[in-house]
DNA sequence: TCACACCTGAGACAAAAAACACAAAAGAAA
DNA sequence: TTTCTTTTGTGTTTTTTGTCTCAGGTGTGA
């Protein structure tokens, strides 16, 4: 159970962002609360995205489809935002797909009506800011796990600093992700319960 | 020779962010030019960066220290900002190095005086958020061929996207950026020149 | 001109990971 | 429960990539 999930959005949104009153009321009024069912896409290849998303409930997964086959980008579980920012800053067709992988209540936020509100409040623009800058930092963490580690490391490492993935996600979902074979997470998966190789981590960067 | 090169900072600015001349002016006053050897450093690990840097002459690297070897994150060029975006955004110690690859002329705005031009100016601040947007496309970009791709697919995908990364950044520099050792690296290159595999980047996404 | 540093290419070998095939286990649905 | 589907584990083979090594090339500066 996860202690924020009683809170109010508004809530939520505040505790990410610190906005004040009147501007969180301004942009939550523009909020719509929607529910998918599971395999449902919100965005598919080719069409421009329009939206940013609020999960409430459940978890979502981008992915392109590279031959007919999966690779996932990236999960996304409660209290996050997800969205192509490609597709929705450069209003450009989508390479990938948004699904969500379980029954998910999401809050949607529309690219236009955000504008609208960029050009109607400082803060909420300040707000937009600062979330393409946590968004930002993620993905340049994330991108720089495959250019610093091994595939075993790389392992290890969301094993150590993101274990709920390794709880919600399945391996054979979260193989595309690290860019490691199903087969050979299984291996390093059971290598390191039986040996106690846990100092692999050690390197601080 | 690159047709901009003429241009003052003032209008690549422009031609980048459409800002009007006011917001230009109020920006573009804080900014400092500064003109280092190759090999100086910018940002050193364990700093706090605090300034984002636009080249105007030269290049730039950012680099971990991994064990004793240096793994390179990304390259910068002329007309490009450059920063560590991470440090910067959470004031954290850097976790890698800023280097100028060659002699390098380039303007420096500091953080400080940039939040303080955006609570002056909603034009400012809307820049800063087109900038974060422009680097985090790119950083998406980036993060993704490596899911996407394996080795030697990568290596066409930036000999066909990013030829000019080719012509000014040595093999043994690009290997690490790459996540390809440089023999591995020197041996795609062999066998795409002798054989005529060029088909190969034909996906797109 | 001569070191010196740095870069590239190439071969031999080792190590890692992928591919393939199939079995076992775990979940979901009827 | 039983059946059906999905996920995971494991052994073998094949491919890819890394490591180590040396040789040749290039540019720089003393």
């Amino acid at each position: 159970m996860n202690h924020t999930s009683s809170l109010s959005l508004k809530e939520k949104i505040n505790r990410l962002f610190f906005l004040s009153t009147p501007s969180l009321d301004l942009l939550l009024a523009e909020a719509q609360l929607i529910s998918v069912p599971k395999g449902s896409l919100l965005l598919k290849e080719r069409q421009t995205c329009r939206s940013i998303y609020f999960i409430e409930r459940g978890q979502l997964r981008t992915y392109y489809n590279k031959n007919g086959k999966d690779i996932n980008i990236n999960f996304y579980f409660e209290n996050n935002f997800a969205t192509n920012l490609k597709s929705l800053i450069e209003e450009s067709p989508s390479a990938f797909y948004i699904e969500a992988m379980e029954h998910t209540r999401l809050w949607k936020f529309d690219k236009e009506q955000l504008l609208r509100l960029y050009g109607q409040s400082k803060e909420i623009e300040s707000f937009g800011r600062r979330l393409l800058e946590k968004l930002l930092v993620k993905q340049e963490e994330h991108s720089n796990i495959f250019k610093l580690y091994s595939p075993k490391e790389r392992y290890h490492y969301i094993a150590k600093h993101y274990p709920h993935l390794l709880q919600r996600v399945s391996l054979s979902q979260l193989s595309s992700y690290l860019g490691i074979s199903r087969e050979t997470i299984s291996r390093i998966r059971r290598s390191s319960v039986t040996s106690g190789e846990w100092s692999v981590m050690n390197a601080r960067w």
